[in-house]
DNA sequence: TTGAATACCAAACAAGCGTTTGTTTTAATA
DNA sequence: TATTAAAACAAACGCTTGTTTGGTATTCAA
């Protein structure tokens, strides 16, 4: 059920507080024990191992050391800490992906640096990776468009990688990219510690598709 | 929560009584007008459409005109009816599969039409199928390894199949199934009824991978 | 036609859910 | 140091959950 009313004031997504538009006393803000973030992590982890109904206020409090009605002072409904935390997923794989680009050169290169760095944060790296994965947007209605649209802003990324290719005209880029994430997220099914590294599995994949992805001039 | 203790005698998975082994008055059969099957397909197309937890008794039976607690006639507990449902979705799977296979000669052309098969299954033609995708074993811990031994025991298909390919000498074959398989699964995220075809989508996918499949006397 | 097994219904049950409420503790500011 | 907002706790709320229970039509074999 979403929160239809707000009977605190509740912070902003990035945890500050704001001064009214007119120049009323200056409002104190978080303080330095404020543990929004442990919260959100905690949320993370649960919502990354388990998916969202599977996952209870009270757990996800329990994980934070809290109770289950504290976390309403940082988020007013559980869809809305879904979606937070969703959030702060995507983001930190863009950041990581563009990072992992950066100083690259070459677009093959640059993909296949993309593709182990997505690989490492879902399987590896990052709770809240994990999330963009094991959270279905149907699971929490209100939120949907919202999900669907930071997964698309996320995957636009290698739309654009693609796109950079080089390769034979009348490729069809779509089924190209759905293809390579595809095979690297459903990895999440069948990957264990201890046997393929999540790079050997992204380069392994990229492999695979390479005689295609590659063009005259690049074969091999 | 799993049912501890049964209270009636329940029906064996295929709906039919058998006799106890030591020659015993014999016992009555099914009704004809049994919905147990009603019920399988309501809980199918929920379990499939939403995930384990999303859905509720109530909703899978009022899906077959009942009330929930009728549902525990069939099915000792939610766990069981999920499972019966996976076993189902299985079973259909692996027959439309093999069927789809019989006829077929040549090991790439046996795997082109299982893999049709199988997206057509999961896109359009079986609410059983797509439980498959939309259930992960861990949501039901009492089933847990049985859920993994069914997808694993469809899935060798496949790997019969890609063993069966001639390929080149080195070629790491387990993740070219991933790969395969991944696509393929992954594909549920992005097909929408109007665009690609289920067949051409794996016609598609299969066509990517295709010259890391074929040893050179199939170049083409 | 009877009798027993089948296949449900109607209603409740305890437990757990997300959320609300009123209060209390803590820390930063003045 | 007094004040005030921040950040929690403790306990409940109403509701939903999976499940149980006792009863009742319906069906089919004898």
């Amino acid at each position: 059920m979403t929160a239809t009313t707000k009977r605190r004031a509740v912070p902003d997504s990035d945890g500050t507080r704001k001064d009214a538009a007119s120049g009323q006393r200056r409002r104190r803000g978080p303080r330095q024990d404020n543990r929004r973030a442990l919260l959100l992590d905690a949320a993370a982890k649960q919502f990354g191992g388990r998916g969202y109904h599977a996952v209870t206020m009270r757990e996800i409090a329990g994980g934070a050391d809290m109770l289950a009605g504290s976390v309403y002072y940082h988020f007013p409904s559980k869809d809305d800490l879904l979606i937070a935390v969703y959030e702060e997923g995507v983001r930190r794989l863009a950041e990581r992906v563009e990072s992992a680009v950066a100083d690259i050169d070459g677009s093959w290169e640059q993909l296949a640096a993309a593709c182990r760095a997505h690989t490492e944060m879902l399987l590896d790296d990052s709770d809240y990776a994990q999330v963009i994965l094991s959270v279905h947007p149907a699971d929490v209605p209100p939120g949907r468009d919202r999900l669907i649209a930071l997964r698309d802003g996320y995957e636009e990324y290698f739309r654009r990688m693609i796109e950079a290719l080089p390769l034979p005209p009348g490729t069809n880029r779509a089924a190209l990219r759905f293809t390579l994430l595809g095979a690297l997220n459903w990895s999440k099914n069948w990957y264990r510690p201890g046997g393929m590294t999540p790079a050997q599995i992204s380069h392994e994949i990229l492999e695979i598709l390479r005689c295609r992805l590659a063009d005259k001039d690049q074969q091999q």
